[in-house]
DNA sequence: CAGAATCCATTCGGATACTG
DNA sequence: CAGTATCCGAATGGATTCTG
């Protein structure tokens, strides 16, 4: 890797100088995966999910696509997972704080993404 | 222990009840390609954008990836393309209202990824 | 119940080259 | 300047099968 600025002062060679919106990776990149924005929500909504609220609630969704996506959201630290040791097993999922601001910000969105598809 | 109680009507024909998010399709697709959230918020903030600035913006972005991005957001009219014939040619790009609204709902989001990407 | 693993079709997006 | 066209590798997500 030929440039890897650590401390980004202000980027001399930045054309987008608004807020930088562009330059986005991360979060935008886990966010434009499918239902990552959904399963926020969802999981917002619904509080301590359990998976198979979470797959009822998509109706649609395969189980190792959702899988991967919780697991993604899990790593990122915008879903926290807690195991219980009973029998049948039980998994349940919750935001955690930065899931929950996320949740909060993507809710104007989504709320609107909703009305205007009835 | 007793269980959450849940008094919410159940309709029959979504699992999901809380606002359904789980169905989103058509925004949220659009949405979820690269750039495209970013896109707007860019073009919200330079104004009218010629596509050069556009480019610029992003700068690592391939032409053919970015005039995907538009052509879509322009037929789901949440841009507005604006051709004048003149020598060398000027095209102009800026939010529709819908886009406009677009453009407010994702502020919030991407507001909060840029902040805690540096 | 809550996944993990594997395989695979499809899609997506970048590179490159070319154009009105 | 503002794209389009083509090719192609990479990534994505679904189906299916299997498991603690």
């Amino acid at each position: 890797m030929a440039e890897t600025v650590d401390d980004r002062p202000e980027p001399p060679d930045s054309p987008c100088d608004i807020d930088c919106y562009c330059r986005l990776d991360g979060l935008m990149e886990l966010l434009s995966r499918r239902y990552a924005m959904q399963l926020i929500c969802v999981v917002g909504a619904i509080g301590p999910a359990r998976y198979g609220e979470i797959e009822d609630a998509f109706d649609d969704v395969s189980s190792s696509t959702l899988s991967s996506r919780l697991d993604e959201l899990v790593d990122a630290d915008y879903l926290d997972r807690e195991q219980y040791a009973e029998i049948p097993p039980r998994v349940e999922y919750d935001l955690t704080d930065d899931g929950d601001e996320l949740c909060r910000r993507l809710q104007p969105l989504l709320e609107w993404a909703a009305d205007r598809e009835r």
